[in-house]
DNA sequence: CAAATATTCGATTATTTTTATAGTCTGGCA
DNA sequence: TGCCAGACTATAAAAATAATCGAATATTTG
C-alpha cells in the first residue's frame, strides 16, 4: 500500500472541499493553489471523484467542485481503493482486488501479510474526512 | 508498502535457502523449479542478495548459493527495504527513506500514515525467515 | 588438461504504471 | 453574445518494474 501521487492529490483535494464545506462550490483552481497541486491533473482527479459520486460539480463562471456527501461518510479507504486499488501489502491478501501471486506459496508468509492488510483496512476504513481537516 | 514481484520472488528464494539450510549448497535452478521463479530474474535477485550480505554463493559445477546469516538472523522487514525502499505507504513518513511529500501538509493524515508505518515496520523487523519456514 | 556446469554482471529490452499536458466541447451566467 | 469553468478524451513523457541475453569467469569432475 504504497500511496501514489494522485492518491496523496485526491486526499489533499477532498480535504480542501471538506475545510471549505459550508461555502458551497469550490473551483478546482481555488484547491490547485491552496493545495500546491497541478491543476489540469487536479481536474482530472476530481472528474474522477465526480464519476464515483464523492464530489458534484457546476460548470459555468460560478460553478465549482463540493462534496457529494458530508464530511463524515466519506473514509480514506474509499477514496485509496478508488484511485490507487487494493489497501494490500499484496493482491493475494486483499479482500476486495483478490489476485493470486507467488507469496501464496508461504503460508505463514500470507497470514503476517493478511494482519497487515487488515490493521491498515480497519484503521482507513474507520478514518474520514472530518477527522483530519485542519 | 505494496511488494514488487521482485520482493516477493526474494522472500521465497531466501526461504526455499532457508528450508534447505543444512543441505549445504542450493543451484539457484533448484530454486526456480521449486518456487516456480524464472530462473535469470532469480539470478539477478539473488545477485542482489549477495552483494547486500545475505547469502553467499560458490562457482562450478557443484557450486550454489546459500544463506550468509541463520534464518533468525535475518528480517522480512530488511529484505523488503531492499528490494523495494521504504516500508512506508509514503514517504514522508519513512524513518529510513524520508522525503517530503504533498500530504505533509496535513498533519492529521500524516499521523495515521505514520501509525501504519510503525505497526508494518515493527511487525516485519521482528519476522524472521525462522518464522516462516514451512 | 578438457568438458561441463554454475555463478557473475552489465547491457538491453519490454511492459506497465505513473504523472502530466493539450485541446476541444459544453453548459451557465452576466 | 461572450466569457468562464468544468467535461471529457486523447496522448505523451517519464519512471518503475519485470524479464531476458550473453559473454566471462570460476570450479569440479573425468
Amino acid at each position: 500500500m504504497k500511496l501514489s501521487t494522485k492518491s496523496e492529490y485526491a486526499c489533499l483535494a477532498l480535504i480542501d472541499l471538506a475545510e471549505h464545506y459550508a461555502k458551497g462550490l469550490i473551483k478546482s483552481e481555488d484547491i490547485a493553489r491552496r493545495k500546491k497541486l497541478p491543476k489540469k491533473f487536479l481536474d482530472q482527479i476530481l472528474f474522477t471523484l465526480k464519476n464515483s459520486g464523492y464530489v458534484k460539480s457546476k460548470r459555468g463562471s460560478a460553478g465549482g467542485y463540493r462534496l457529494a456527501k458530508t464530511p463524515s461518510q466519506i473514509t480514506i479507504a474509499e477514496i485509496l481503493r478508488l484511485m490507487d486499488g487494493a489497501l494490500a501489502p499484496v493482491y493475494s491478501v486483499s479482500t476486495y482486488f483478490y489476485e493470486k501471486t507467488p507469496i501464496e506459496q508461504n503460508k505463514k508468509m500470507l497470514k503476517i501479510l493478511k494482519e497487515i492488510r487488515d490493521y491498515v483496512a480497519e484503521k482507513l476504513e474507520k478514518t474520514t474526512l472530518a477527522d483530519i481537516v485542519s
